[in-house]
DNA sequence: TCCTAGATCAGATTTATTCCGATTTAGGTA
DNA sequence: TACCTAAATCGGAATAAATCTGATCTAGGA
C-alpha cells in the first residue's frame, strides 16, 4: 500500500483529499513505525505550519474508521498510531523505559480461533497483543 | 489471595496500612472484575466520603508497582484496574460499545515462549492480549 | 467558474491524572 | 501508653490529551 493507492482509495470512498490528509499519510507511510499524535503534528507542520491538533486527531480517527490506520493503546496510557499495512498484521515488543518497539512475527491465531468459536454471539472486530518489558539498553537502569 | 493475606503482605513490605488503602483493596477484592478509578472512588467514598482522587490514583499506582493490581489500557483509551489474582492470569473479550467484558481462558503461551526465546536480551515483564468487538446486546446498534 | 458540503483553524472546553502545600496519621520507639 | 516522624491524605490547583465550537476556507462536482 503506497501513497497513490491510498489516495485513490480515499477518493473511491468519497472522502475529500486535502493537503493536510495527504501529508499525514506521507508521514505515516514514510517510516514503518508508529507515531504519537504530537509527532505527526510536528512533522506535518514542517510543511504546513498552520495545521492544528484538531485536524490531526480528526484525520487519524477518520483513517482509523476506514481501516487505514491502527491505534495502539500501550500500557501506561501511551497512545500511538501506525499505518495499517493490511497485509502485514503484527504485534509489538515494547520497552517500558524508552518506548521503542520492535515488530513480532507471532500472532495468537489459535487462541483467536478458539475464542471466536466459543463466542459466536460476539462480533469480533480486532485484537491487541503486546509484550512489555525492558530492552537491552534499558534493562540495567530500571528504577 | 484474600484481604488479610494482602494486608499482611503490605506490612511485610513496610507499607503503611491505612483505612483508605484497605477499603480500596476491599473494593477490588469484592467482585472479580475491573474498575475505573472513578468507580473505585465512588465505592470508597460510600464509607469514607472525604477520600480524594489523588489517594485513589496514588494507591492504585502503588499497588500496581507491588504487583497487587493490574492496569488495563483498552482500545479507545479506557483505563481500568483489577486485582491481580496472580494464580488466575487471564485476558478479556471487550465490547467497544458498552464496555462490558468477559474473561477468557486462552493465553497465547506458545507465542510468548517463542518471543522470549528469540529475544533473550529483552527482559519481558508482562503482556496484554485483549479481543475487541461488539457483544450480543450491542452488535445491532453499532453506528 | 461557481457552489456547497465538508474540512480546517484557533482557541475554548472537557476530562483524566498528577502535583502541591497544609494537615493528619500509622506505626515505631522510649 | 505517650510521643515522634516519615509517610499518607486532603482539597484544590495545575497539567496534558483529546474533543468541541463557530467562523472561515476549500475540494471537487455541476
Ligand atoms: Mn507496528
Ligand atoms: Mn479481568
Ligand atoms: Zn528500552
Ligand atoms: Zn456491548
Amino acid at each position: 500500500m503506497n501513497l497513490n493507492d491510498t489516495l485513490f482509495r480515499l477518493k473511491a470512498l468519497g472522502v475529500k483529499v486535502t493537503p493536510q490528509r495527504q501529508e499525514i499519510l506521507e508521514v505515516l507511510l514514510g517510516e514503518e513505525r508508529y507515531y504519537s499524535a504530537e509527532e505527526i503534528l510536528k512533522k506535518v507542520q514542517a510543511r504546513y505550519p498552520a495545521v492544528s491538533f484538531d485536524t490531526v486527531y480528526r484525520t487519524l480517527n477518520l483513517f482509523k474508521k476506514l481501516g487505514l490506520v491502527v491505534e495502539l493503546n500501550f500500557q501506561g496510557g501511551y497512545r500511538r498510531y501506525e499505518f495499517n499495512h493490511a497485509d502485514r498484521h503484527h504485534h509489538h515488543l515494547v520497552c517500558l523505559k524508552c518506548g521503542r518497539s520492535q515488530k513480532l512475527a507471532c500472532c495468537p491465531t489459535d487462541c483467536l480461533a478458539g475464542i471466536e468459536e466459543e463466542n459466536p454471539e460476539f462480533a469480533i472486530t480486532g485484537h491487541s497483543f503486546e509484550i512489555y518489558g525492558y530492552c537491552k539498553d534499558c534493562r540495567g537502569q530500571v528504577k
